[in-house]
DNA sequence: TATCTTTATCGTAATATTGCAATAAGAAAA
DNA sequence: TTTTCTTATTGCAATATTACGATAAAGATA
């Protein structure tokens, strides 16, 4: 198989899995915190920023922008990646609903 | 390749990716919110809540507890699975963090 | 002891991910 | 127009993930 049966699931746990699992690398975690450092957005040198090619930086930036998590305006012949905060936030505030519950629950076991 | 560069990115960037990917599945999301619904822990029938054979639940719970999101117990012949506060916090304190990183930029672009 | 129950592991197949060299596509500059 | 600069796409190889049937391991029960 190799292919997760998504259409078990619900809609929410399968968004909330696909963004997790965008963040699940190393390096798209880096280019969200060189995103976030960064004053200015002429984003061009994410490259040069990270240990990998081009084309593997392009694809990973590619798989971001699939799940929202960044946007890209075209900026004269380079682009300006940007966070996309909605994206972003859904994924924190599902985390701190989780969390909250756990605090109520205040482990009876274990 | 298919690996993952690893040796390449800050020890908190594997972590919260390591994290991120744990999560990055609807059927690990949905075994965390079994976790968190369920009142008591003998939670032998995680299996029967999923749309997945045995094994199948067996290698996602494994997996999560690898990264430290659950821990588990051994209660006579069955096993109790329970999220792991710690774990879980590492990254909703990670996702605030940022969180707050982008309120203070008030995106100056894009 | 034999059996049942529960969970883990093994083996295997299908698919996905990661990474990069080569190359293309597009806009800017010469 | 030609060149240059920046980013995307293609093609491929190596590895990882997902899923499950078969089976093993370990404690509980008869």
């Amino acid at each position: 198989m190799g292919a997760s049966k998504t259409d078990h699931f619900t809609e929410e746990q399968n968004t909330i899995a696909m963004l997790a699992k965008a963040l699940g690398h190393p390096a798209r975690i880096a280019i969200l915190e060189y995103l976030l450092k960064v004053e200015t957005c002429i984003c061009g040198d994410i490259v040069n920023e990270l240990p990998l090619a081009q084309p593997t930086v392009s694809q990973h930036l590619k798989e971001l922008k699939n799940v929202g998590i960044i946007k890209g305006n075209v900026e004269g012949n380079a682009i300006c990646y940007c966070i996309d905060e909605n994206a972003f936030d859904k994924l924190k505030f599902y985390f701190e609903e989780v969390s909250s519950k756990m605090e109520k629950k205040k482990n009876n076991c274990c």
